[in-house]
DNA sequence: TGTACATCAGTGAACGCGCGTTCACTGATGTAC
DNA sequence: TGTACATCAGTGAACGCGCGTTCACTGATGTAC
């Protein structure tokens, strides 16, 4: 099988025609099934049928490489939010469906590290350069990244009046932190181990705290 | 400096009489500098003033030094939780201390992160084999590690009557998530430009949002 | 429509690197007599 | 108290590995005339 290596070769490789996104594919590919180390440079032209420094005609190092396909996780990730955003039913009172969307922005977070594991640690292993601006190849369908997606569910629970508005200011992270370290904990951390329907009780309840908990009022002391 | 290896190499370096101590300390100081990729074993015995394969001796593998690093790690997280803990006064009514137990163990954990970020990373970055069951080089001085100190400030909250007793199992999930989601998001995420002013302010209304949450009934149609 | 040419995507070979791990060894130490 | 000996912690040398990256190249393709 490897003796014949020319054979293996198809003769019209000169000009690939989208190796960029070939690679990018295969490097996603390989986060899938193995995490941040197996986005190795190497095994991703392999995988693309491609000899190693051709990668470098894409992308300007490993580590260029990488953030590329960082991007394109956090991007699959608001397309996980934006599925769940899809199912809130908009015909209820405004409360409900800010209720609703914060929900859904929660468990597509959550859904999404647990559907797809390789490529939630590969993002959240590698450090953001770019500090976490918003990056048109990061968005989801809408155009939105994952961190703004939660930031407009958030404006609509100030607008539903679920919220004081002098308590919407780093909502994000408060929110954000739950899940995502929830989403830590089942992947990697002591609830690995449990049931789906456990968790999804976990998660329940979770989400639930994080309504409640937006609602209260900002502790003055707080100021210092 | 180099060229004279024979002047470095201590003559009396044979039997060095406390090696394994003397590479997980030399482990754990590249683990503050570097994070997990730094644990490397080479570096670890060059450190310790050793030839590499001297750490056979003590460690199976490379993989088995990493783990007893990461169980140190944890335990100094117990210390950092203990230390807080201990900051609680006592003499107060009884809910009081209990809701004071628990703060003092998020702050523990929150301040350990920040504090020592390349051993929070270490820590978990490293997938934990033995499954999380409580171990004695894990435990700080008390002897608990710092998910059964969570859960010993969780039972105070039941018996202060605090928290309903069905809510109890699975709280430890719900409050870990949160600081250590926090965490997370401030070493490597969004949070990593805030002020420490700002952090703070944060951490108090996450702990804030913890402490109502938990109050609250379990759902019961969340059994599906 | 046909030919000459510049472009530049992918090739082929090689590099230096540090890693984890192995093997047979040596000689300081503690123990038994 | 002194000697013989077994133990075993640390040595020295070597291994194979796959990695990221470099260099000079080649030949298919699109463009200008």
């Amino acid at each position: 099988m490897t003796e014949k290596t020319v054979k293996a070769k198809p003769r019209g490789a000169y000009r690939h025609g989208d190796l960029r996104n070939a690679l990018l594919e295969a490097a996603l590919d390989l986060a899938r099934d193995g995490g941040p180390d197996a986005v190795v440079l190497r095994e991703v032209t392999r995988r693309a049928g491609v000899v190693p420094n051709a990668a470098y005609r894409h992308f300007a190092s490993h580590h260029n490489l990488v953030q590329a396909v960082r991007s394109a996780i956090i991007a699959r990730m608001a397309w996980s939010i934006e599925d769940e955003l899809g199912k809130v039913d908009m015909t209820v009172p405004e409360a409900d469906v800010a209720k609703a969307s914060l929900r859904a922005v929660g468990a597509g977070y959550m859904k999404f590290a647990l559907d797809e594991p390789g490529l939630f640690r590969t993002a959240f292993r590698i450090r953001d350069e770019v500090n976490w601006l918003p990056a048109p190849e990061k968005a989801g369908h809408t155009g939105l990244n994952p961190f703004q997606l939660l930031g407009l569910a958030l404006d609509r629970y100030v607008e539903a009046g679920l919220m004081p508005a002098e308590a919407r200011p780093g909502a994000e992270f408060l929110a954000w932190s739950t899940v995502h370290g929830m989403s830590l904990l089942t992947l990697d951390g002591p609830m690995a181990g449990l049931t789906a329907a456990q968790r999804h009780g976990l998660q329940e309840r979770l989400l639930l705290m994080v309504e409640r908990g937006l609602s209260m009022p900002v502790a003055t002391k707080a100021k210092r």
